[in-house]
DNA sequence: GCTATTTTTTAAGAATTGCTTAATATTTTA
DNA sequence: TAAAATATTAAGCAATTCTTAAAAAATAGC
């Protein structure tokens, strides 16, 4: 789990960072708006810390403007700025929690934890006769197990995971590569080819639909 | 949006019933542990609003409770127990906000928005009998599946998006076809023609009529 | 630390699908 | 009724996706 901390105060980032870690999250962080914009949009997080007054971009500018592109990753702030007007601010600006300073650290531990919880529950994915065991890591397709490679497993989890909605390439490439700039290619598509043939799925019927000049959505 | 209230306090509860309602939400409540419980049970609620102390089954063994058979409904504390320790037990007993009496109604609101904000992403619009399924990316007449190719898609949906305005030739040809320049050609006519034939729609009466000289325009 | 193996990516041709044009028919309006 | 606008159809062309093979990169074994 990967955790963007925007903060100016080096004392703070330190001793976050340092708490964080021991818990067993991956940190990064950013001294300034900007920075921490920048750095939203490069990679993908699992959840960010904000402080509230930063230089160059407030932290209630920095969770307005990544709400813009995603509305899905935890903002939590982490603030001086104490009135209950000012953490409705926060929480109107699409924040998910508004933690005051002085603050408890193993509170905040917790309250990061709430947005984890249901991540890993969903262990045992199904998609018509395909079950994806995430934590043994396993494929089934009627009961017998399917050799999948680390990338063919994870796009098939994304598929499946966003059942039902249309994932597009971009977002594939995205989520599932990491790549968050333009990059024309057609490795989606070799994967593609490669998880049909190992599930034994026809392109035609079956649970894997192509969506021309969109990307590929996942049903039962 | 249905919410649970379990609170033994009459007071407390019509003052959040009342407020809440005139948020919009439907409102039933519990005066005591085993009564939430067996409510939860019976009903599917969208979020549940929790006092600690109550008689006969506590806030905290509530929730424990109600985890054990669902883990997705929002659960949020609203309590006088104001330390950090119980804040933590509160939270690690399966809670997704922990509120401190007293509260703040505003922000108590603004915390229960925040977890129905992600609910409402699946946009589906209707012409009639029309159904557009923007994340499926699939268009149903009567509940019986059309299949429209990505053009075709894309066309009835910005009129659909447009509904009872007119769309004119050139602002179909900017934003549809993402062509800002003169253009002089029959595409328009060709797509019109392709998606009144897949929906069945006659051209005098139906959902999609044709403004000689214009352009065309969507109605229920 | 080098080699063998597996996995990922690139690239290129084949197949498919859908877009556009253009030619013709029909409808509307003056 | 003639002229203009829209509807309809079919066919060539363009773009996307599929498939395969081989190169590049990463991983594991010795």
């Amino acid at each position: 789990m990967h955790i963007l901390i925007v903060e100016d105060e080096a004392g703070i980032v330190q001793f976050l960072q340092q708490g964080l870690e021991e818990e067993g999250y991956t940190i990064t962080s950013a001294s300034d708006g900007l920075k921490g914009f920048e750095l939203s949009q490069k990679e993908n997080f699992d959840l960010i810390l904000l402080d509230w007054m930063l230089p160059k971009m407030t932290g209630l500018e920095l969770c307005k403007s990544i709400r813009l592109k995603n509305t899905s990753t935890p903002i939590i702030f982490l603030t001086a700025k104490d009135t209950v007007q000012e953490t409705i601010e926060g929480l109107k600006a699409g924040a998910n929690d508004y933690i005051k300073k002085p603050f408890s650290f193993d509170e905040l531990v917790e309250r990061i934890k709430i947005h984890f919880r249901n991540q890993n529950e969903d262990e045992i994915l199904t998609l018509g006769s395909i079950k994806i065991d995430i934590p043994q890591h396993r494929v089934l397709v009627n009961e017998i197990e399917v050799a999948l490679t680390q990338r063919e497993f994870e796009l098939l989890t994304y598929l499946v995971k966003n059942k039902g909605k249309v994932c597009t390439r971009t977002q594939i490439i995205e989520d599932v590569w990491d790549i968050h700039f333009e990059y024309d290619t057609g490795v989606i598509d070799v994967f593609m080819n490669a998880i049909r043939k190992k599930l034994n799925l026809k392109i035609e019927q079956d649970y894997i639909k192509t969506v021309r000049g969109v990307g590929y959505i996942a049903n039962d």
